[in-house]
DNA sequence: TATTGTTATACTCTATAACTATA
DNA sequence: TATAGTTATAGAGTATAACAATA
């Protein structure tokens, strides 16, 4: 039972990337989005905090949204060593197109699943998460070694 | 849903990666030794195959598991080229090790759980595997992209 | 001195393709 | 020529620690 979730985790995190390639983004492009678009102005420190990975590792991600202009880096005036996080309209945009994806994604998962049958396994893996102490929408694959 | 089984998928491959590092062993080499122990004298392609590997991946995990003595590779006196894969008496103890730690696991992994409701989540995930045509044993994470 | 973000560096894992030995 | 296994090489992703700017 381990080793299929395991098994059905990594089918399910693959083909999530897949559907995110489409819009050019990598798995924790696609999360660092919805973070940020969930709650804006958070600086790179918090969101690193939040994912429990080291900030240096944002860098690169948010380089990279950053020039592709869905996301800005704004200069907090108060402290100027603060980085605010925003998405731009063009990152809200793609914010919206993920959620579409996310929605096919979630249906291709749990295919050949009765209505019924989803609402059990939503709550039995709702109670597993809590067992675990994960937290809403954050994957654990952003989490420091140790 | 596909989140949720995401991130605990990666809950429970990484507890389990902890508890075979104490055995010294990688997680795919605990898989290894598992098809091994379960099929002696296959060949390396066979069970790059059955893995959806390329072969050259299986070659550094072997050898390591060869210089600790817990496997042998045996020419195949019929055609010199294939290696029959074979453990150890060490190899085989070392197996007996992993089904406790894999018990163990299971237990960690579905804590909270009634006896029913293991029952229905292992019913549930193995139509899930089955929808996603998931092979017993196999994890994807061994599989060549595309 | 402490903190935010960045850069430099190194390490692990993996795939691909070239290679060898056998057939 | 074809196949089994190996080696060489390169790329992606990540952590750690040193660093610059700001407080």
């Amino acid at each position: 039972m381990a080793f299929r979730l395991a098994q059905l985790g990594a089918v399910a995190a693959e083909q999530f990337g897949e559907r995110v390639a489409e819009l050019e983004l990598s798995r924790p492009q696609a999360g660092l989005l919805r973070l940020i678009g969930r709650r804006p102005g958070q600086s790179q420190r918090a969101v690193a905090a939040q994912l429990g990975t080291p900030p240096s590792r944002l860098v690169a991600l948010l380089d990279d949204l950053e020039r592709r202009d869905l996301l800005e880096r704004r200069r907090n005036p108060d402290d100027r060593r603060n980085h605010e996080l925003h998405l731009t309209p063009a990152g809200e945009r793609t914010l919206d197109r993920l959620g579409v994806v996310a929605a096919d994604h979630e249906a291709a998962v749990t295919v050949g699943l009765s209505a019924a049958e989803r609402t059990r396994l939503d709550e039995l893996l709702g109670r597993l998460a809590a067992a675990h102490g994960l937290a809403e929408g954050v994957h654990p694959g952003y989490r420091r070694p140790d």
